[in-house]
DNA sequence: CGGTTAGCCTACAACGTTGGAAAGCAACGC
DNA sequence: GCGTTGCTTTCCAACGTTGTAGGCTAACCG
């Protein structure tokens, strides 16, 4: 069947052993039979059997990755990020969509669906505080997100509040007065929608606007045709509108489309911001101002924060991590002119503490 | 340690092996045993060493996707699409990146980086036919696109000559004269773009339209930031246009975005269609018009080739599979009045056939 | 020159599971 | 009443690798 050590083995007239000793670059070998055993290998075209492998090492250098869904640009770009950085590490990404319910993000969490990897990258859309208890689990964790805080794991998240209330201040500082936010959660206390709107808040109130919920446009999935439907909403209902904050990109997006159906000039009539600085705002007409969240430093460290835990490098107390943030200013909040390249004209500074602090978690 | 089958036998008082066919749902347990098996399982949290059972199976469930990047949408859309059809068979996928470089693509092929996975989807970006002899593995393996005609393995295709030439005749029925193509690799004989460009040249030809070579806009990589410099050139250097066909929906954007900036209206000026049909094209502005090759039929249709081979269901002569298209009529080419939904405008069926045909492979 | 050390290599026993074959046992047929 | 049959369970030996412990040289030291 397969070429083995064994056959290697035969081949070079070593032990097994010492096959293995070549194959995993033991140091204490002579030249001589090094160079036989690699002839072999050459040779017979052996190649490692990493089942068995990882049965013996207890470890196989896979780790999963649970996101809702791939075909939303910022989870497939949140992807691309981690499986390079898990690459640089010498791991491979095994990838769960969890995009269809609650259950299947409970399955990833009680390992139903967490075949051999060593441990779990997950960013849930579903599950919340309420769930915390199944977050405890045995395996190496990484949390990412805003729906859970405080879960007995690593934890890496974004400066929400923060960047909100500095992507509300952006349009103020530039006139608007009617400032939307579009993507809201009525009544929802946790997630992103939460701390973004809450964000939004405070900076109406840093910049002295008020507050008008008829300029709150809720959208529950945050696609690009609920973010149109909520805007054309909004617009149909002649809500005086000259900003707009999306809570993400997508939403942006749609709400440019909707804005662009009604004849609406961006950012001459109305000025647009998003948030997550995915590929497309950087293409879309006219180009879209976002928040660039930190989505390199969030994979990144994503990574690094698991591998010290699977390795046992890291046993202290669960961390979490808050990357920096940027606002990038475009076309559609008239930072930059036609054609021009987009800039930043913030930065949210993040940073680290503890994942379960002695108090209720504040929202960061 | 972990729990394994040892420690849940001990418990229920029966072998080890009984454990294991309680798992793996042998039928021939009485009901009492199988009872205090569960009752075992559950009482000790045992959950199965997958690693153990693939060594000794010899299989995995789980499968690898090599894709350039997914952080192009057309391939994070087929890595979601493939996600669930594996998933509704119970297999797991593990992403690997081929985006930096040739040297990757050889390595997926040669197993170097395919871990542990029954079997391979590859969607090869750099070789190509000179490469042939790579594609002659030991293990189950599907190739998608358009790189490789006629390798020793399952392919799944697209219908890129018709649909594009399809595509090129719709342009024209609208009365375009001057239909520029965007994306174009010179002197290239293989791959999607020289396949696309052949349909779009017999496309002109069937409209009686003649040939310019100064409407050929070259773009290295397919992505919106070539189609726009692509488009501009075109357009900075005077070129008469009043039509476009970009090879695909990035490229598409791309131009959309390049036409705007020069303040052209879409489709007044020039009516523009694309290619993969992603889900950026339904909320562009305008909306794009676009050619779906059948993302979900390929991503379905390479999971279901992979596996009979894996299972060894089908053994018999490899396959080529190429699903049907339709064109999709939107804003861009004004099939649709704005705020429209997108409509199919034409159909080119697919079929099946051998890979390997006798004579030269005929583009399809 | 004998004893120690360092370097190199091997034997053996796991890792946790499943395939195959055989054994135990009850019901069945003649 | 005894061989046969069929269900149920067990025993044993892999699957291919690596950790541990130990053995054998050759070199080195005093």
């Amino acid at each position: 069947m397969a070429v083995t050590m064994q056959d290697v083995a035969a081949r070079a007239g070593v032990s097994i052993k010492t096959v293995s000793n070549v194959v995993n670059g033991y140091p204490h070998i002579r030249p001589a039979t090094r160079e036989r055993v690699e002839e072999a290998i050459d040779h017979l075209g052996y190649r490692i059997n990493e089942t068995a492998r990882s049965l013996r090492t207890r470890r196989t250098d896979m780790i999963t990755l649970a996101v809702p869904e791939l075909s939303l640009p910022y989870f497939a770009e949140l992807a691309d990020s981690v499986i390079q950085a898990a690459d640089d590490r010498g791991l491979t990404v095994l990838i769960e969509q969890t995009s269809h319910g609650r259950e299947r993000e409970v399955d990833v969490l009680t390992g139903k669906r967490r075949n051999m990897t060593d441990g779990l990258i997950f960013s849930p859309l579903e599950l919340g505080p309420e769930d915390l208890a199944l977050f405890d689990v045995d395996f190496p964790l990484v949390v990412l997100g805003e729906r859970v805080f405080g879960a007995p794991a690593d934890h890496v998240t974004m400066n929400n509040v923060a960047a909100a209330k500095a992507a509300t201040v952006h349009l103020a500082s530039l006139g608007r007065k009617r400032i939307a936010v579009v993507g809201g959660h009525e009544g929802e206390q946790v997630g992103s929608a939460a701390l973004r709107t809450t964000g939004y808040r405070q900076g109406l109130d840093e910049a002295g606007l008020p507050y008008d919920p008829a300029l709150v446009a809720e959208a529950g999935l945050w696609h690009r045709s609920t973010g149109a439907e909520a805007m054309g909403r909004l617009l149909d209902d002649g809500v005086e509108v000259d900003g707009v904050f999306a809570l993400n990109d997508a939403l942006a997006l749609g709400a440019l489309h909707a804005l662009h159906t009604r004849r609406l000039d961006v950012p001459g009539d109305v000025a647009v911001i998003g948030f997550d600085d995915i590929d497309d705002a950087r293409y879309s007409v006219p180009t879209l101002s976002s928040v660039d969240p930190g989505r390199e430093q969030i994979a990144q460290t994503a990574v690094d924060l698991l591998v010290a835990r699977i390795t046992g490098t890291e046993t202290g107390p669960f961390r979490r991590v808050v990357p920096d943030s940027r606002i990038i200013g475009r076309e559609s909040t008239g930072d930059v002119p036609e054609g021009g390249e987009g800039r930043p004209v913030a930065v949210q500074e993040g940073g680290t503490e503890p994942a379960q602090p002695l108090t209720e978690p504040v929202a960061i």
